[in-house]
RNA sequence: GGAGGGGUACCAAAGCGGUCAAAUGGGGCGGGCUGUAAACCCGUUGACUUCGGUCUUCGAAGGUUCGAAUCCUUCCCCCUCCA
């Protein structure tokens, strides 16, 4: 077996293949391009996507060329698949927006200086703009039968349901298929991959290259991920996980992997960091809670960079070291005017987001500490007394959640 | 086109004239146990509050009533069955 198709399974990355021991002997022969398509539809990737980002990785690091397509067409359409309703469409301008800060996201992660592998980006609006409706149908939509479309999930599931679906979205596979001959006439791309979600869609692309123009090419499938919880990865209470620093911060991404569940961190390991499936096989019986300090630093690393992944690291250590003082701690300065002012404003100041209420009840149920002393009462007065000590106060909400207040 | 069922808080779903800020479950949040995990247990889950209460909420707008999520009228939106 070809070594790239060898370590896509081995990591976890293989669904479904449309014909594996083909594609196998051809990784076998020759350096190859392969195309992965992103959504713009959100102003930057999350977590979601990540594992479609290390097929990208994973197709440099055995030498072959990825094509990122950035959907600026086919977002202006939507993808039916996995939805029920139809999602609503942004405006042009919006769409631009998203693909500029999507393809930095993408630069994080891809190798740019090696010439061969460095990643090709394309926006299907650039071709697909250009179509004619009527050489289109002739041309492109006489290789497609309705019987077959309508046998897709993505189409079959809304139908079934009887949920409507638009004429504009039913020919969302077919743009799909299209972008793959396009690409494959410009960049002579062979492959696709894609969720497995997208595997209706990428089987449209094969069949259209093989009828239209007599040639094989291949697609390839990924697992949907579930964490062990059952829930779908890549969100959590408070919101997506966000491969961008302005959307979520370094910290809170370093946490979302040290809070990983027990029973997805090997699988995790072997999905999203580097790390050799030897060595993963070596340590998988240490200690869990430093395999998931490991998974945190190998993946915020690869995203933010070692400085930064350092950084939050010890921020960590010391947030929850018992008694911690907070002199590490990002600190948040107050106007003076909080002088005086109870504990309950304090907190409303520092996270925005709380209502009176709230923070009232979090202090009602032990949730709220300065310098590691239960607040009992809200109306607890700040005084300039509380600074004198340190020069601070450390703010604790929940667990989680502390702050370094200075004046 | 004909007949019927329904829209309730983050979600699902009860309530069908006052005791309803609205049962119950899920989710969230906080606490306990622990390992920043899972499981489990407890508390909490509209806003504001001087903790006495006050204000806003049950698809939308009107109306009846001392009093409406509950009754009436109009409108909007969903669903099921038949044709």
């Amino acid at each position: 077996m070809n070594d790239f198709i060898r370590e896509f399974k081995d990591r976890g990355f293989f669904y479904q293949c449309t014909d594996e021991a083909e594609l196998s002997n051809l990784l076998n022969k020759e350096s190859i391009k392969g195309y992965i398509g992103f959504d713009c539809t959100a102003q930057s990737l999350h977590v979601g996507s990540l594992l479609q980002i290390m097929c990208l990785r994973q197709l440099q690091k055995h030498g072959h060329q990825p094509i990122v397509l950035l959907g600026g067409g086919t977002t202006r359409i939507g993808d039916p698949s996995g939805k029920d309703k139809t999602r609503k469409i942004l405006d042009e301008s919006e769409i631009e927006k998203n693909i500029k800060s999507i393809e930095l996201v993408l630069k994080k992660y891809l190798n740019t200086e090696n010439k061969a592998t460095s990643p090709i980006f394309v926006n299907n609006y650039s071709w697909l703009k250009e179509l004619n409706y009527i050489s289109f149908l002739r041309d492109i939509g006489k290789h497609f039968t309705i019987n077959k479309m309508l046998s897709f999930d993505s189409v079959k599931l809304r139908l079934d349901r009887e949920q409507s679906l638009s004429y504009m979205e039913f020919n969302y596979m077919i743009l799909q298929a299209y972008d793959f001959l396009e690409l494959n006439k410009k960049h002579n791309c062979l492959l696709q991959i894609g969720g497995s979600d997208q595997w209706g869609n990428i089987v449209n692309g094969v069949d259209l290259i093989k009828r239209y123009l007599s040639k094989e090419v291949f697609g390839l499938t990924t697992p949907l991920i579930t964490l062990a919880s059952g829930a779908k990865m890549g969100k959590t209470e408070s919101g997506a996980v966000w491969l961008d620093k302005n959307l979520l911060s370094i910290y809170d991404y370093w946490q979302f992997w040290r809070n990983t569940d027990d029973r997805d961190v090997i699988k995790f390991l072997k999905m999203f960091t580097d790390l050799s499936l030897e060595k993963i096989e070596n340590i998988k019986n240490e200690n869990i809670n430093d395999l998931k300090i490991l998974l945190a630093n190998e993946a915020t690393k690869m995203l933010h960079g070692e400085i930064e992944t350092k950084k939050v690291e010890e921020l960590a250590k010391s947030t929850f070291k018992e008694n911690s003082t907070g002199e590490h701690l990002p600190s948040v300065k107050i106007g003076s005017d909080l002088i005086g002012k109870d504990i309950i404003s304090l907190i409303e100041y520092t996270n925005n987001e709380l209502s009176k209420s709230e923070i009232r009840r979090l202090i009602q149920n032990n949730g709220i500490k300065i310098d590691n002393e239960k607040i009992e009462d809200g109306k607890l007065l700040i005084s300039k007394k509380l600074f004198e000590n340190k020069g601070f106060i450390k703010l604790s909400v929940g667990k989680k959640k502390h702050f370094k207040i200075i004046i």
